[in-house]
DNA sequence: AATTGCTGCAACCGCGTGTAA
DNA sequence: GTTACACGCGGTTGCAGCAAT
């Protein structure tokens, strides 16, 4: 029951996994602005990239778009992210259009990583506010005042980093991961390429 | 200075849905 | 009406970097 057709429909072609290198990123924003995105399976293949659409996809969309924004998630993003996971639940890509310029995987990962720990924080504070941390809208809609107050993100003084290390230090993006290179850069070396 | 544990993030996987043949 | 393909979403994992000991 594989619907996958990345799998089954390339012919002992090898796949590459794992993290993409600055040459593949090259070639798939380079193939991407003369020829679009769309159809990404057939794009990997014309691109000449030993990946599955999926991966080129999910690299395209979290990482490569130019008009992805990067890191520091700022208060009035986070409250966003609160409010409407409160409303939704995890439907991420529905939080994500919401939030121009981030991705539902960073909005996923920020969620899980910093707030559902402060919500745990939280809970272990005031136990029996709600019953467990729990994904569901409906668990974090009970909550999610409380768990608001406690991260002190409604007003948005600098004070409140004292007691929030979900609002990191902004890290400079060219900084923030020494594997990675800044979007500009790529950009500009596509354009170098392209014409 | 070395080791261990923790955190954050990029990427992969499986599944559901939409659509064209 | 059925099947196969393509896409998108949410959950999970692996690993690099950092902090604590």
């Amino acid at each position: 029951m594989d619907k996958n057709p990345f799998n089954s429909s390339s012919q002992d072609v090898e796949v590459r996994k794992g993290p993409w290198t600055m040459e593949e990123d090259l070639i798939l924003i380079n193939y991407i602005a003369n020829h679009g995105e769309g159809v990404w399976n057939s794009l990997a293949k014309a691109a000449g990239l030993k990946r599955t659409g999926k991966s080129c996809r999910l690299r395209w969309l979290n990482y490569l778009r130019p008009d992805v924004r990067r890191g520091n998630i700022t208060p009035e993003e986070q409250l966003l992210i609160m409010e409407l996971h409160a409303k939704w639940g995890n439907r991420w890509s529905k939080i994500a259009k919401h939030l121009p310029g981030r991705t539902d995987n960073e909005i996923k990962n920020y969620w899980r990583t910093r707030i559902q720990k402060h919500i745990k924080q939280a809970e272990s504070i005031t136990p029996g506010q709600s019953s467990e941390v729990n994904d569901q809208a409906s668990t974090s809609q009970v909550s999610i005042s409380n768990t608001v107050d406690t991260m002190d993100i409604s007003h948005s003084a600098p004070t409140h980093q004292a007691n929030m290390d979900a609002y990191p230090p902004p890290l400079p993006a060219d900084q923030s991961n020494d594997n990675y290179w800044s979007m500009e850069d790529l950009w500009s070396m596509q354009l170098l390429n392209g014409e």
